[in-house]
DNA sequence: ATCCCGAGGG
DNA sequence: CCCTCTGGAT
């Protein structure tokens, strides 16, 4: 089997079974939808969803956010992985916005990595979901699945999966293919002990076989 | 114990 | 490349 029809075969099946999910980041905006993806790093949605109406609330744009102070602030998060980074993110993030973007949520990889808290994975997501890009982002999820299915191979970095990924999933397909695969991960395709009988892709899937003939 | 839609710094 | 940050869910 060649990579190109284990792309296909991937395609195939989830576009007859797309995984459902239960939760996604709540945002109205750009700004908010950065805001929550800043704030999910190693923490569920459901937790971040939790959180970020207050923020909304309090900060409604990057000119609030970025007067905030550290010990304001801070409460709203403080139930969230890494409150303490993720408050000085958020706030220099804000800051950064104002004075070198407008206040605007810049829509290219390269301007959104400059801001504090956001690296490639949260500058692929904006870009893609606002702007219809053809970016995806590697997470933990998408970096495992991707792995075991043999989408990507050899791939040591997030940067390295995420470029082959694009090289062969078409254009208008990606953020699609990012959806599938994180949901995927998340509800069968586990880190620990993934549920491979309950999962469509073990036919092709090089992780299976392998535990297979061990 | 181990994992969550990572980023920054050494 | 490595390490640290660090709360909640299971």
């Amino acid at each position: 089997m060649t990579k190109k029809d284990r792309y296909q075969f991937v395609i195939d099946y989830f576009s007859e079974h797309a995984p459902d999910a239960e939760t996604e980041l709540f945002y109205d905006n750009p700004y908010q939808l950065l805001v929550a993806v800043i704030l999910s790093a190693q923490c569920t949605d459901k937790r971040v969803n939790l959180t970020t109406p207050a923020i909304f609330d309090r900060y409604p744009g990057p000119e609030a956010l970025s007067e905030a102070t550290f010990d304001e602030l801070f409460p709203l998060i403080r139930s969230i992985s890494y409150p303490n980074n993720k408050t000085k993110h958020l706030i220099g993030m804000a800051q950064m916005l104002i004075h070198d973007f407008n206040g605007e949520v810049p829509m290219t990889v390269n301007e959104l990595i400059k801001l504090p808290g956001v690296g490639r994975k949260t500058a692929n997501v904006i870009t893609s979901v606002i702007d219809n890009q053809p970016n995806m982002a590697v997470d933990t999820h998408v970096f495992r699945v991707s792995a075991r299915l043999g989408l990507t191979t050899r791939a040591k970095t997030p940067l390295q999966a995420e470029l082959q990924l694009i090289k062969y999933f078409p254009k208008e397909l990606i953020h699609k293919a990012h959806h599938w695969l994180i949901l995927h991960g998340r509800y069968i395709c586990l880190a620990r002990s993934p549920k491979c009988e309950a999962c469509g892709l073990k036919s092709i899937c090089l992780y299976y076989k392998k535990l297979q003939s061990a």
